[in-house]
Order: structure tokens, then C-alpha cells, then sequence
DNA sequence: CTTTTTATGTACCATTTCGCATATTAATAT
DNA sequence: ATATTAATATGCGAAATGGTACATAAAAAG
């Protein structure tokens, strides 16, 4: 552990982009201002400059943040659980608490924010691009481990098993910002799940 | 029909609202620059402003065009034909059709712009729960058709398969302004109706 | 103690943005 | 022709925005 010369930072990188986060969860790369965020994260302009870079690359580091919580939960909830159904329900209702917690419910960082300016911003583009793939991947592996298992026939693809899967979480995430009750959501979390293994 | 007495418009007002939805689409609610729409409707910002109001009201005027439209194909494409499976086969495509048209595919525009201008602008959270209940509710109505029509089993609840079909939707609109082809969305909805109606 | 290094904080600048005031243009009504 | 009405066009101005220069502060190294 060198000790670093110059003078202490006097902020933890960790808190200031979660609070980055949940400026841009909120209102979005291009409906965010530097003095929102300067204001969030309790930083000078500078300092966050210095620290991330301009506005969009702090955006796309909040961003992988986020998304990098997710595949987490996503790993822990869904490969733990045995049963598929199980663990379906347990990753969709962990979703849920995300999509609505905090003082309004905002959905899903990516499907909310980096949708809208994907077409304007091609890294943002990419960064959604590899978040759908990634999720399509993670619920596709889950679903050939059942059939293995033999809880799911084969008759059904599991990639295209695993894009209806991601679907669901782009309606729970949509419905969530749009203030949807957590209990309407897990309601429909239960009858999706039983009709996508169906 | 009076003679209108001042001096005439120089614009047609459908023309220049699609022009200007066709910027709101791409770059959302607030990345959009009065400047933007100025340009892309040809049209001083005075002119705009006393034709349409500010910029959020405006916006929302794009909005109601756009839902205007996709409800009108929703109606004719779904209510059109018996078969509950072409119908919605039907439906899919056409929305596929839209959310990919254009120099580049924008998806849904209420899906990519309005949920992300929603926790920021209570008229446009009240649209998109409007939109959403409403596409609920015309899936709801076919289903219930088709379970009349013997097309359907009664066992599953026709408004939480009207959720997870919107779910669909709102997934191929992601999927669109991400970048999927055309024929792996259509491969998609094939998929999802075969689920849905199993 | 002085130098070096790194972060902070104040202040600033160029540009963009929104909205409007004012003048002008083009039509009808008298 | 003149008045009236309603739109267009120019351009202003206050505020916000993104980004940075510069001076200051706090630590370690020599």
C-alpha cells in the first residue's frame, strides 16, 4: 500500500457515483446538469471533472455500476435457487424492489435512461447493446440448466425463452417508473413465470 | 366554412407535428433544443410558441399523434382478423415495422422518451399511464374476444396475458433502438405469440 | 523547512437555451 | 383605400449549461 503524496481526496468514489446514479436514474443523461450532479455528489465541478471525466463519461461509469449491481443480484438470486421457477420469481421480485424503491419509483437505470439517448450517444448505444445481450445470455444458461435438469422441455428454444424472459423485466421496469403498485408487479411476475415455463 | 381573416399560416399542422415528433422520437424531451425543432419544422420559435405552446406541451402533442397512430393500427390490424394468433402476429409486425423504420430505428417513442421524462414531468408520467393502461386494455378486450370464440383456454387471466403481451411490445421497442435486425424481431414475435397463446 | 504532488474551491467564459417584445407581412372586412 | 386581424420574422435578454484557469490547501518526500 504506497502512500499517496499529493492531498487527500475528501470524497469516497464509491458514494459520489451512487449518488451520480441516482441523479441520472432519475432525470436522465441529457435532462442531467453538471450542477445537479455537483449538488448530489457534494463535489465542486472540477473535482468531478477531474475524477470522471465530462458528463457522459460519468454517466456510462453510474451506468456500469448499475448494471454491474444487477448481473450481480441477477447471479446470486437466480443461480442459487434450484427449481427454475423458483428462481425466476426470485430474481423478477428482486427486480421489483430495485425498479421501485427510493423516495419515486424509477424502473431501470438502462431501460429508463440510456434507451432514450442511445441514438444520440453511440457509446451509450453500445453500452445498452451489451447490457440486453448479457441479460439474454444470463437467462439463456439458466434455462438449459433446467432443461438438464429436466424442468423445462426442449422443445422451446432457451434463447428465445431468454428474450421473452427480458421482456418481462423491461415491462416490470416500464410499469415500476410509471408507478405501478410493487404488489400489481409481483402479481404479474407470478403469472408470467408461470406461463414462460409453461 | 368563414374566410380566416388575418394572414395565412404558412404551415400545415400535421406536417410540421410530425417533424416535430420525428426529433422528440430520436433525441427525447429534454434533449431536444427548441433550435432542433425549429429547424426540423421549418418554423421561427414565435410561430411554434403560438401554435403549440412551450416545448413540454408540444412534446405531449407529438406524443397524443403518435399514440393516435399506433392505436389506429392497433385497431386494424388486431381487430381485423379472427384467428387470435394472425392477429396478433399481425399487430407485432406492424409495430415492428414502425419501431425500425427511418434512416435509424428509434423503437416506441412513449417506451424510449417518455418513461425516461416521466419522474420529471407529471403531465408526461400521467400520458404514459394512460398509454399503458390503454394498450392493457385492448389487448384484454381481444383475448377476451378470442377465449369467446373458443380460440383461447379460460384458465389464465385475460388481463395479466394482456401484460406480459404489451411486455412484448415494450421489449421489441428496446430492442429496436438498440439495434436488432428487423428479421431477429420478427423471429421474436413468432416465438412470443406461440408462448403467449400456449 | 522547502519542494513536489494532488485535490479543492472560486470564479470565469463561451455557448446554448428558452421565451418574448417588437416590427413586419398578408390576408379579409368595411 | 383604410382598418382589422392574425400570422411571420428579427432579434433581444436573462438564465442555465458545460467546461476550465487559476489560486489555495493539504498531504508526502527530500
Amino acid at each position: 500500500m504506497k502512500k499517496t503524496r499529493g492531498r487527500p481526496r475528501k470524497f469516497d468514489e464509491a458514494v459520489v457515483l451512487q449518488a451520480a446514479t441516482g441523479v441520472f436514474w432519475q432525470k436522465g443523461l441529457s435532462g442531467t446538469s453538471l450542477d445537479d450532479l455537483a449538488a448530489a455528489m457534494e463535489m465542486n465541478r472540477p473535482s468531478i471533472y477531474s475524477a470522471f471525466g465530462d458528463k457522459k463519461s460519468l454517466y456510462r461509469q453510474a451506468l456500469a455500476r448499475f448494471c454491474g449491481q444487477m448481473s450481480q443480484s441477477m447471479a446470486d438470486t437466480m443461480l442459487a435457487e434450484r427449481e427454475i421457477g423458483k428462481a425466476m420469481r426470485a430474481f423478477y421480485h428482486a427486480a421489483v424492489d430495485v425498479y421501485t424503491t427510493g423516495e419515486s419509483p424509477l424502473g431501470c437505470m438502462v431501460m429508463s435512461t440510456a434507451t432514450c439517448a442511445a441514438p444520440t450517444h453511440p457509446e451509450v448505444l453500445a453500452d445498452l447493446r451489451a447490457t440486453l445481450r448479457a441479460i439474454d445470455g444470463s437467462f439463456r444458461r439458466r434455462f438449459e440448466k433446467a432443461v438438464e435438469d429436466g424442468q423445462l422441455e426442449a422443445g422451446f428454444e432457451s434463447s428465445l425463452r431468454a428474450k421473452i424472459a427480458q421482456a418481462i423485466l423491461h415491462t416490470l421496469s416500464v410499469r415500476a417508473r410509471a408507478g405501478e403498485s410493487k404488489a400489481s408487479l409481483n402479481k404479474l411476475v407470478r403469472s408470467s413465470v408461470d406461463l414462460l415455463l409453461s
